[in-house]
RNA sequence: GGCGGGGUAGCUCAGGCGGUUAGAGCGCACGACUCAUAAUCGUGAGGUCGCGGGUUCGAACCCCGCCCCCGCUACCA
């Protein structure tokens, strides 16, 4: 048994969540942590709603609420949304709980400890009406360089030249048009050269353990080359305080959302322990072991955007609060914290070729997806089409062909034309009498399926696993096809034999399949007698903050009892009934009435 | 501009440490079957492996050049 880290990206709070946010993360996540509980693996999966930072802060302006209403609503929202498509968190949590200030606090207290902060002077722009700090992409003006109208204060679109704000001619706040202020400010900057070595160490490591892919850990290895000391304070009134005398008091001095955002992954660890009762459970994960046997693995889940965050500040900021930089250091009250074992990053998803846009309603959010669709369906298209290792398109028509001609058609079908056999002929699981070479083969093959799409799923290739997973549906199809049973009327015992293999097939796939489809495989569970057990469900608490902040709701689950990643011999005599179909076939008009409404 | 990824059957993609007739799923055509949500099973048609050179007995796979698409390029989360 090994204990593994689930660490999943944190949505951002400044709106609902579309499908493309989930398909990097949410649903590859939820299938490795549910593949890793039914091998017995110890898994702690984390996460919770991002909060602070400036766009939240602009989309509480626009709405006309505080930043903490905004983010309430959107936490929620989240929530609910992955509830629906059972996303199996034992904690998922939000960057406002007391609890996240404190470990973020505690974080910064020991790297700056260490000494790898460095202090220093830049010039920044910030709004004059609010004193906040006017991120370059939101300042726009004209550009020096071509004389066009449009540029943003980062970079030019029309010339493509990158551009420092405060050249460009007559710039303005893209927010409420005002004139930026360009002030001196001081901040605080994570010293990264001086973790540069420590940094490239662990990742040469990690290239040579094989498992990252090579896009990532080429990216990873690339972007150090060009390393330098990053800001990580912010003027902005909303965030953390800086924990520091004459910083903790300036209400507009408050550390950037990527510096606590990062460490979430320790706080929701830390949380999930309090909760637990056992506040210092926590640490088999993060701590490494005394003897280095049974290290836990962490496996970090995210989109591409995301990359430099993981493998690059994140781990930064745990040498340097493990005092393992170059400038040294010591341990501090979390001791020392173990670095990622792995960045599982996914690519984008578009939608019918195109980039989501919001504003451009080139979007589903996963609330509408969920309300018209089964969560499953979307689940098995993003473990089979999603973007895992190049960008991927979601596009109506392959949605409603993957689901019905795969999910339906394939699994449904089998799963269906099975019960209904017993159903018709015995009323219950019948016993195998001899089995012939070709039961042998069926029931061989399918045993094999395990192995073959657990090494998948456990190396993060979801889409070869379940490619492999159909295809074992198929051969078994097949069996079924040519064993004819329909044609057996009078040899009981045959007829038996034949639909005992084919209900034993279905139950093994089906714990083969549940990790991608626990919805449906605790549907198929019931449809074959059985309670409707095979993957537990997530479920929404709502609780106090630990340390008297206002309470909250979270998503949290009790996933021991799932069922185990090996064959369990299906119970002669379990009383089947016809049964009605588990997957709902989509009429193929959907495809039309959805490119309506992205048009609409 | 720099860095990275990609251009393979109508569609989505796999393969790509060079080696018999280039694969899968879907779609299509034909056939079989009828237990099953007209589902399933079989057979078949269909490809200049982006373009042009080169290395080699032999290249989708290696090298060079070019074209096209996408992402990143750090204070945007």
């Amino acid at each position: 048994m090994s204990r593994i880290l689930s660490a999943v990206a944190w949505p951002y709070a400044n709106g609902p969540r579309h499908i493309g946010h989930v398909a990097g993360f949410g649903v590859p996540s939820d299938v490795f942590s549910r593949y890793q509980r039914m091998v017995g693996n110890d898994v702690l999966m984390v996460s919770g709603s991002d909060e602070h930072g400036t766009p939240i802060l602009i989309a509480a302006d626009e709405a006309g609420v505080t930043p903490q209403q905004l983010a309430d609503t959107n936490h929620r929202l989240i929530i609910e949304d992955f509830l629906a498509l059972g996303l199996s968190y034992d904690l998922y949590t939000r960057t406002t709980t007391r609890n996240h200030h404190q470990v973020v606090q505690e974080m910064f207290t020991g790297v700056h400890e260490n000494g790898y902060f460095v202090e220093q002077t830049t010039t920044g722009a910030i709004s004059p009406s609010t004193g906040r700090t006017l991120p370059d992409r939101y300042i726009e003006g004209t550009c020096p360089i071509c004389g066009y109208d449009g540029a943003r204060g980062d970079q030019c679109d029309n010339c493509g030249n990158q551009l420092d704000p405060a050249d460009l001619i007559e710039p303005r706040s893209k927010i409420n048009g005002e004139t930026p202020e360009f002030i001196e400010t001081q901040h605080f900057f994570l010293d990264l050269p001086a973790l540069a070595e420590a940094l490239g160490e662990w990742l040469d490591e990690r290239e040579a353990s094989g498992t990252w892919r090579p896009n990532v850990i080429r990216f990873s290895q690339n972007i150090l080359k060009e390393i330098r000391p990053r800001a990580i304070t912010r003027d902005i009134d909303w965030g953390i305080a800086v924990p520091l005398e004459g910083w903790r008091e300036n209400p507009t001095k408050r550390l950037y959302v990527w510096f606590d955002a990062v460490i979430g992954y320790l706080s929701a660890s830390i949380e999930w322990a309090r909760r637990t009762g056992d506040p210092d459970a926590w640490r088999a994960w993060w701590n490494p072991a005394p003897d280095g046997e049974g290290e836990a693995r962490s496996y970090y889940f995210m989109g591409k955007d995301n990359i430099t965050f993981h493998s690059q500040i994140w781990p930064a900021e745990l040498l340097a609060y493990d005092g393992l930089g170059s400038r040294g250091g010591t341990t501090h009250a979390y001791g020392r914290l173990s670095l990622p074992t792995e960045v599982v990053s996914s690519e984008f998803l578009t939608m019918e070729g195109r980039k989501f846009s919001s504003s451009k309603r080139v979007v589903i959010y996963v609330r509408e997806m969920l309300e018209r669709y089964q969560p499953d369906a979307f689940r098995y298209f993003v473990a089979a089409a999603g973007p895992e290792s190049n960008d991927a398109d979601f596009t109506w028509a392959e949605f409603v062909q993957r689901t019905n001609s795969e999910l339906v058609a394939g699994w449904g079908n089998l799963v269906n034309r099975t019960a209904t056999l017993v159903a018709k002929n015995f009323g219950e699981i019948p016993p195998a009498a001899e089995l012939t070479e070709d039961d042998r083969a069926v029931l061989d093959l399918v045993a094999g399926a395990f192995d073959s799409v657990g090494d998948h799923i456990g190396r993060n290739r979801m889409r070869l696993a379940i490619q492999e997973a159909m295809r074992t549906v198929g051969e078994v199809n097949r069996y079924v096809s040519d064993s004819e049973p329909w044609k057996i009327k009078d040899d009981e015992v045959r007829l038996g034999t034949v639909l005992h293999v084919m209900a034993q097939c279905v139950a093994d796939l089906n714990v083969v399949l549940s990790p991608f489809l626990p919805f449906s495989a605790n549907a198929v569970d019931r449809v074959l007698g059985g309670a409707g057990d095979v993957q537990p469900m997530p479920r929404l608490e709502e609780v106090e903050d630990l340390d008297g902040g206002a309470s909250y709701p979270i998503i949290t689950g009790d996933y021991t009892t799932t069922r185990a990643w090996r064959r369990e011999p299906v119970v002669v005599g379990t009383p089947i009934e016809k049964p009605a179909p588990v997957f709902r076939k989509l009429d193929p008009a959907t495809v039309a009435d959805e490119l309506a409404r992205l048009e609409a």
